[in-house]
DNA sequence: TTACATGCAAATACTTTGCATATAA
DNA sequence: TTATATGCAAAGTATTTGCATGTAA
C-alpha cells in the first residue's frame, strides 16, 4: 500500500494506508465515505474531512474508483477490481446485480478517441421490479 | 401533458403541467431540480419541496428519467428522449460527450431476464483528460 | 367528498472549507 | 526543511419531512 501511494505521488500517511487496506479488504464491494471513516477512525483517529479529502486525491491518481448513488452519497472501491452493475427499482429501491460489465472493451476505444486516461465508469440501470409493477395501475 | 399525467395515474395539477412543459422544452438536455424550480416558480409559485416530490412521482411512473451527478445533485429529463453520455475528467471536471448510447438493445434483454420494467439508465465514464495528464507525474 | 397534492418551515445528510498544526520525504 | 496532509469546527448545498390546508377527480 505504501508503495502504491508513493508511486502515485502521494504521501504514505498512517491514515491513507489504513484507508487503502480497508478498501482492499472489501474485494470490489464499494463502501461509502462514512463506512470507510467508521472502519478507519477506530484504528487511526482519522477525521471525516481527511477521509473525504484523501478519497478525492486517491481518485484523481487513479487508485480508487467512485460511484455516485441516488441518496446523494458516493461509494468507493479499489481501482481495477472485478465489478458488476446494479439494476434498481425506482419504487422500492430494491437492487438486483447485472452479471458482467459490458464496458471493459468499450473503454479502450473511448480512451483512444478522446485522449483520456480511462479510470472507470458508473452505470446504474433503473426500472420497476415485478412486485411493484403488480401493485398499482 | 395533462393526458400523460392522468394516464400515469397522477393528478394533473398546474404545477406538474408546468414542470412537464419545461422538461419538454429542454429537448433531452437534463436539468436539476433547482433549475426546474427556478423555471416553474415564477409562473406557478410552486415550492421546492413540491418540485422534489413531483419529480419522484414522475420518475416512479416512468414519465421522467433521473441521472445522479457527482456534486450530489441529480438532473432530470423527459423519458424516452434521445440522449448520450458523458466522459468526465476527475481532475478538472471537464466533460466530453460520448457519441451514441450502447444500452438501447441491452435494456431489452436485461428486462427480459429480470422481469423489471426498464425505465432508463445512468452512465458516466471517468478518466483524466489529456491536458491534466500532461500536468503532473 | 376524499384521496392526493401543495406550501411552509424546520430538519437531515453528505460533503466542503478555513486555518493552525503536524508529518512524510 | 518544506510541501503536503491532518484535525477541528463551522459552513454549505441538495434534499426530505411533518403538518395543516388546498384541490383535482
Amino acid at each position: 500500500m505504501e508503495q502504491r501511494l508513493k508511486k502515485a505521488g502521494l504521501k504514505a500517511t498512517r491514515q491513507r494506508i489504513a484507508m487503502m487496506r480497508v478498501l482492499a479488504e472489501q474485494k470490489g464491494h464499494a463502501i461509502t465515505a462514512e463506512e470507510l471513516y467508521e472502519k478507519t477512525h477506530s484504528q487511526t483517529g482519522v477525521d471525516r474531512s481527511t477521509v473525504y479529502r484523501s478519497l478525492t486525491s486517491l481518485e484523481e491518481r487513479g487508485l480508487v474508483e467512485r460511484m455516485d448513488r441516488r441518496d446523494g452519497s458516493a461509494c468507493y472501491c479499489l481501482a481495477g477490481q472485478e465489478h458488476s452493475h446494479l439494476l434498481m427499482c425506482v419504487r422500492c429501491q430494491k437492487t438486483v446485480p447485472i452479471a458482467g460489465c459490458p464496458f471493459h472493451q468499450m473503454e479502450e476505444s473511448i480512451g483512444a478517441s478522446t485522449g483520456f486516461v480511462m479510470l472507470g465508469h458508473t452505470l446504474e440501470l433503473t426500472g420497476i421490479c415485478p412486485e411493484c409493477a403488480a401493485k398499482h395501475c
